[in-house]
DNA sequence: GTTGATTTGTCCGTATGTATG
DNA sequence: ACATACATACGGACAAATCAA
């Protein structure tokens, strides 16, 4: 008569955990009880509390400050930056694969978004995404490229970010932001983990994007649908030449 | 003179263990060094390689087997699914509004990726897609419908996720067929986590699904990206209800 | 600036449950 | 049934980080 298939410790605690940020409706940031008092509470080691809490802390739902305490996390899309970025990394040979798979997805996302970004953005966020493309025009010629440049936060493929960023901030939707994010930290990541970038020169990514903004500020949902097929259509083509050894 | 700032043994431990997997070139399923081998490897107590591979495993990057080993995990995207619920759930208020936007990516990606399935699904995916249908026709007819009916495998919400699997395989994306299932899990879990689904009568879902089919089997991208633009005008306006507290 | 209290980080030893042969 | 290898869990101890008096 034995009992067969127990929950694990672990993933019980990391249930219950859950269930008591959702119960009391604690918000990000919002303080945990500490470890001492879980094990009380749960009736279990500190171990298994740890264990738990570290799970919980890989996928961003908690987060622990040495020596001060644990708190609500933010539930941020690390995890799935994580999770690609070794994916990509695992396929050993042909990362390129998984690259052009991941480039599609933003491509879909970002060429289906735009339309409706023409409906929804206000002349306020269109002047701020000049703003950024005159960034990335000067920065274009002064040849502030990489990731390498120590540059603190002003470099060419931070203004890259920063203009796809603003573009989706009009559309109330706090995902699709995070998710391209998501995408694009794992391209920068691997792309750079192994070799030279995957992207066009910067001078034809600034022009690029100016179309865009073009489109854009005449509500030329269509215009500026192309404009960003075309983008793609210049990263996909770099992309390729990549995998071909072409340098 | 103090050194300021290490780095915490876990995080360390774990980007070992990553880096491990990546030099040896080992892919899923392969056996991991033992929690002895790792700590004598490592030089690092059996806690600090516990609490690295439970957040590993959060990750779905290892896989740990009771009393048996550790070994390299699939990289799913189950910590995303995990995260997006967490977050939905913990709108507590408003959850309709994180649905919406998991439903709006959903939207995006379909309607735009549809139109390239037109171009590559075979005659013979197109086959398993009626027949996918033919039972989802079936299925609503017998009212075997919800995630609450203890049917193994075959209702109708599983019908539902099979098509747009199938739908998607032909792309030679892994990614996209993981992503799309991934937003539908979560969706089902937090509906059916909070009364009643967010979703139109099986009679109506079966046969948005058929229209699609047959505008795949004409070539007709467009027509099949209108279907399945109107697919999800239902999944919406059904939410939207819900939203209004109309049952 | 030092001390003290609180909390998380790490380690050790031991016992138990689980899967394989 | 037994033996082996492995992960799971517990309790106690000390180190390190943070904050407040």
């Amino acid at each position: 008569m034995r009992r067969m298939s127990e929950e694990p410790r672990t993933s019980r605690i990391q249930r219950q955990v859950v269930q008591l940020i959702l119960d009391r409706r604690l918000t990000a940031g919002a303080p945990l009880p500490t470890e001492a008092e879980l094990m009380d509470a749960l009736g279990v080691s500190r171990n298994s509390v740890r264990e738990a809490l570290k799970a919980l802390q890989a996928l961003d739902i908690v987060e622990i400050r040495h020596g001060y305490g644990t708190y609500v996390g933010r539930a941020s899309l690390t995890p799935l930056v994580d999770g690609l970025t070794f994916r990509t990394l695992a396929r050993h040979d042909d990362d390129t694969a998984a690259l052009a798979e991941i480039l599609q997805v933003r491509e879909v996302l970002e060429v289906g978004l735009i339309r409706r970004v023409a409906a929804t953005v206000t002349e306020a966020e269109l002047d701020t995404l000049e703003d950024v493309v005159a960034r990335m025009e000067s920065a274009a010629g002064t040849g502030t490229g990489g990731a390498d440049s120590a540059g603190p936060g002003r470099s060419f493929s931070d203004l890259d970010r920063e203009f796809h960023e603003v573009l989706y901030a009009s559309l109330g939707n706090d995902l699709v932001p995070q998710l391209l994010a998501a995408f694009w930290t794992v391209f920068r990541r691997v792309s750079g983990a192994r070799g030279r970038p995957d992207e066009p020169s910067p001078e034809t990514t600034a022009r690029r994007h100016r179309d865009i903004v073009r489109a854009l500020r005449a509500r030329d949902a269509e215009g500026a649908q192309r404009a960003m097929a075309v983008h793609f259509r210049g990263i996909e083509a770099r992309a390729a030449e990549q995998s071909r050894g072409v340098g």
